[in-house]
DNA sequence: GCAGGCTATGCAACCGGATTGCATTTCTAC
DNA sequence: GTAGAAATGCAATCCGGTTGCATAGCCTGC
């Protein structure tokens, strides 16, 4: 059984063969990953399957979105154990504004960047400029 | 001469009496203000004229867009000192899951979220969580 | 004060991503 | 194998956000 097939089902997901691809796809991925390129590099795929795909992904715990103020949502696969609609991604983004890549960072985001008095669940952090590869 | 227009003018702005209203309403809001709120507090003013007062205010730095994930983006008034095409709103955002409001933290944000090798021009963060006044 | 020119406003239309409804196909459990 | 549940495909819709254009308003130079 591929680890792929594995994953889903340990997510509760029925691993369907469009559904391996695309997470199998997601995986290779350097930079997050929208709804338009996966249409792109899955033509034989219906747009609204991806889209629900990505959706089922991300409550089930396999992505995160990525909101980076671009017109359309990214998503990534989760590195921390994320369950159903229960994601701890405390970690930050980066949004390169010469090669409009959206990358996950591995650093955990453990300072408080809140005040006491709020109670946190989730951050969201997307940070903008240049990434080392275009800074030449 | 109102304060309100003074900053307008500062910031290279005709200061109409609609923007002025908007100005001194955006300064009184606790919490960020979306496009419907000011639709709903301006009835007499056009949905069209409202938006492109936010988006003047943003691009000449009165106000800072907040992406919270929610439907429509929020803004709120600048307090560092933001010009024309030019934010440093280095400071992190809270919404508050109880009563959906999103307000601004002081805190400025350490540049530590970001590994080295990346050049950082802006951040963009919204903690998601309960505020303290519906923490009870 | 007045005319000309630039700016702001109002109205209508459009856009694109996100989302939903429903019929059909595919898969899983028995 | 069959029945029921889930996934898929297709069409239609929703809804912020955005733009084009005509009109009204403001500021300037004369
Ligand atoms: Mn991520
Ligand atoms: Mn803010
Ligand atoms: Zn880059
Ligand atoms: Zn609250």
């Amino acid at each position: 059984m591929k680890s792929s097939e594995n994953m889903l089902i340990q997510k509760g997901i029925r691993p369907t063969a469009m559904r391996m691809l695309i997470l199998e796809y997601l995986e290779k991925q350097l930079a997050a990953t929208g709804l338009s390129d996966l249409e792109r590099n899955f033509e034989r795929g219906d747009r609204i399957t991806l889209y629900r795909t990505l959706k089922t992904f991300e409550e089930k715990g396999v992505v995160h979105k990525i909101i980076d103020g671009s017109e359309e949502a990214k998503y990534a696969v989760c590195f921390e154990d994320c369950y159903e609609h229960h994601h701890h991604d405390m970690h930050a983004h980066f949004k390169c504004k010469i090669c409009h890549e959206t990358f996950c960072l591995r650093n955990s985001i453990r300072q408080s960047v809140v005040p006491a008095g709020f109670s946190v669940d989730e951050i969201s952090l997307v940070a903008y400029g240049v990434c080392p590869r275009c800074k030449k």
